[in-house]
DNA sequence: GATGAATGAGGGTTCATTCAT
DNA sequence: AATGAATGAACCCTCATTCAT
């Protein structure tokens, strides 16, 4: 059908609004972080800002949708997955990917938690969070199994936002603690691999 | 009973103060708990707060103290003991236990992380936690080693907080979870080992 | 300026406009009506409104003019009859069945008196209701008899717009205030006449 | 030093807000009077008024509170007689006394009735108004006594407000208003008895 | 005939804090 | 040991209105 861009000669400052925000929602916080900041520094006034979002919330949602779309697909994808070591290990691979576009947003979360307790922006930007965790744990697997998803996920996840000490890259660092992650899922993929071939065999 | 004034025992309202104030800050964050909420719930008048600190800050600086002295006490301990991977294991396994009182703050440290960024209070919080990163990090060690060093830190403490996925009590999961992290640890161990041995032999 | 095709028919809607604001005012008053609301409820911009009328308060006098007519030709009327008694029965029976179209901007008028005070068209209204109280109580009659008009007019006035109590259609409820409004006049006409047949005779 | 206001220590700045809201609100309307306005007419900052009211509405309220305890009292009483002619005269009689203190309250719902509409003062206002009619037209009576009642009411009430037209002291104009309001009442008695009567009878 | 973008002024409300008593 | 009263600064948000296009 006919492509109908509203295009015009739009103005950017919806984008601008939001890259604005953005950064200061990291470097200052959410709460902290007030309109007229981010009004001022774009050279705007606070009605302008509500022109382009509903509220402050607002903002925020939409900044947290265009980050965080990667790891929505890979939701999506997971979701379609058979569960089992294999999905979890791939499932971990491309979380740590999806997270290098969504690293600000979790640090929002992350370092405003409190804040966005009681907004429905947190609600979502919880739910993905736990989506993920949700799905690596997903299918029967005992406790131990559990235990090093966890870590696992731990590990990939607050990597990503903390760490100073290691040194590298930040692309260094992602791909190592990639690698240990793996390998702590692998110790549990070898015991399941066990215990299955146990139950099987009747133990050899 | 017996003695006919109550008032022969010190004024508990200090204290009363600092115990509602933490689950306040616990259940609603340091921020969005008001000063009149807290006296409320006490049922004083918010400048009885004031008699007893000096600031809102103040209030949450007492409590770091007094729920953080464990872990200050084992970071005083870490500092006297040699580098090494003997000592990791040991102040990892120190730190998983000390975290018990502790969790509270890091909690509140946790989810308030931008709120308190420009506090004192939030200063002294964060350099608890690095120090005892640090400590975990010292010795001349390889990029691997810390990875590894990394991966169980953030196991242990994160797996603090989180972890609604994984089951069992929450002194089975700290178990399980430092279990794994030392785990990992000790495959550091192993491979600094090797190429302790492997720099020795000269390669192989 | 010149003329080009002059459409048979104007643009719709700025009637649209002032149907919707009259529906919008009438239910949830004049200031809590913002200008975004009519505008949406209609599926155009603010700047729309805008194109089709000078202010807000533009939209209200427009709607004021339009549903007022009656009650503007009323008063002409009056204007020119004689004042007595009998004009005023028929000026409160003439206004009484005006008031059928007029209710609606009545009852903004009643219920953003406070608002509209400042308003231009605040004072339009007011004086259309005061011209009538003014032809009502108009010729040189006693204390008593201005009470009677007063009592009449608010009556056939304020019953059309409040009173659930009373029962019956509409219609009947305005037939019956009528009723009873006319029957209070007579009696001032009544004793305005024996007053008059007194002085005459001299009383016996 | 220079300063030269010697308030008082005495905490009448309570009282002190009521009365200045009370004014504002009757000569500029309750959406129209600003808290800005009421803290600047009192020589004190906004903060303060929160200090002693949690809410704009609340103001509102503590003053209809006060304002309307004489109407209440009257409510109350009626609650207890029995539905009757001379019931409704008594109480009209006692409710135009009542409304003396209470005018201004009923004259700010009158004139904000759009804007108290969502409030919860509203609601108790318009419950007072309603309460009061509910009473005076109860008992089983016939449609043109409910007119009647309506009509007598509308005078007293309404009569209270407005009527510049009608000259003499607002006593004055109270008092021949109630006359107007109990004869149009008296007309209804004297129907109902015939009724009765013609009913006893068999029909005349 | 209408829109998109923006503004200035103002709204009610909450907060940590102070200080005389 | 604690209170009552008050403040100043800041908050998010809404409004009627303007104007280039």
């Amino acid at each position: 059908m006919g492509s109908s861009t509203p295009q015009a000669r739009r103005s950017d400052t919806r984008e601008r609004i939001q890259k604005t925000a953005l950064d200061l929602f990291v470097s200052r916080g959410y709460e902290k972080t007030s309109l007229r900041e981010i009004a001022e520094e774009l050279g705007v006034t606070k009605a302008a800002l509500y022109y382009h979002f509903k509220t402050k919330e607002d903002i925020l949602s939409a900044i947290s949708e265009e980050l965080g779309r990667p790891v929505d697909e890979l939701i999506a994808w997971a979701k379609e997955q058979p569960p089992g070591l294999e999905t979890r290990r791939e499932l971990l691979i491309r979380y740590s990917a999806a997270l290098k576009s969504a690293i600000p947003i979790y640090h929002i979360l992350q370092e405003n938690q409190a804040t966005l307790r009681d907004l429905a922006v947190g609600q979502t930007l919880r739910e993905r969070v736990e989506s993920i965790a949700r799905l690596m744990h997903a299918g029967g697997i005992p406790f131990d199994t559990h235990v090093r998803v966890a870590s696992a996920l731990l590990t990939v996840h607050f990597g990503a936002f903390t760490l100073d000490e290691v040194g590298g890259t930040d692309e260094q660092k992602r791909q190592a603690l990639l690698a240990v992650a793996l390998e702590t899922l692998d110790s549990a993929g070898a015991r399941a691999a066990e215990e299955a071939t146990a139950k099987a065999v009747g133990k050899g």
